[in-house]
DNA sequence: GTCATAAAGTGGTATAAAGTGGGAAAAAGT
DNA sequence: ACTTTTTCCCACTTTATACCACTTTATGAC
């Protein structure tokens, strides 16, 4: 794992999360926040685990969002599932603050695996991403099709 | 750089509702109210939960809404079903003060959850929260095409 | 390779802030 | 005047934050 700066969020560590529910962030992802003139990440809920996002990232989904008709029954269920879950974390001494509901929703325990998604990352309880791998990597031959439907 | 609040309500936190029915505000919210010299919300119902406005927010519904014609069926459901709810609960120690009507109506009892919606929140009963949240997670894959028909 | 040094990550403690509950004073209604 | 409700104040509990120290991993020189 080379520590060249990058633009996009990459590469998986493994982390500890301690009683009070702070976990470090990885220098590499440090730098990416660095460099825009970001100290915080915004952290919400997935299905199966939670996703991080730089906060000026997170304010475009935000922007979109909050432009959605008032009793809209999809755009409800969009907000109170996904939106509605950001928390802003600020940074300090290179840790984020998860609040114990999102670590409820997203099962973590003490370890937990950050995943590089390009222009986020998520955080999974590790025993959930192995999981996922696993199931990952016995779908991938299957998907070809949709890649290729996708432009890859 | 500096841990400045977000313009918009975001998060979820659970409070508890006592017996003289205040409830907690969070501090992030408050940012918001202060930010904006505002010191009180407005609450109103919903069919399941309550929502409170910043009050200039609130202003700006009720300025729509008085615009609607005197004898159009969905207007008069909307007033009577939306509008009229709104009770006005300035910040007293950082809390507000709920009706017991209002109370009733969303069904809260002592384990209150509250949802940051962006421009509004919404104050859930956990219980009914926890049946919601289930809802729209299950819902979500689903409505997508909805999303994107709204520009998500 | 080994050692020294630096950087990253982890854990605990003291302090501050947020949230909660109850009681007394004030206001409102009967 | 009396009851009921609202408002204010204080005390307590819980949670977040800052600070410090330690462990582990990475880096560079020899």
């Amino acid at each position: 794992m080379t520590n060249t700066p990058a633009d996009f969020f990459e590469g998986r560590s493994r982390h500890t999360l301690d009683e009070k529910g702070r976990l470090a962030i990885p220098a590499r992802f440090k730098e990416i926040l660095k460099k825009r003139g970001d100290s915080s990440l915004v952290v919400t809920n997935l299905s199966t685990c939670l996703v991080a996002f730089a906060s000026d990232d997170w304010q475009s989904i935000k922007e979109k969002a909050v432009e959605l008709p008032l009793f809209d029954a999809a755009a409800n269920t969009y907000i109170r599932y996904f939106i509605s879950g950001a928390v802003e974390c600020p940074l300090r001494q290179g840790r984020i603050l998860i609040s114990p509901d999102l670590r409820e929703l997203a099962g973590l325990s003490k370890e937990v695996v950050l995943v590089g998604h390009l222009i986020r990352f998520e955080i999974w309880d590790r025993a959930r991403w192995e999981e996922e791998f696993e199931r990952a990597k016995e779908a991938f031959p299957r998907i070809s099709q949709s890649l290729t439907d996708l432009g890859i």
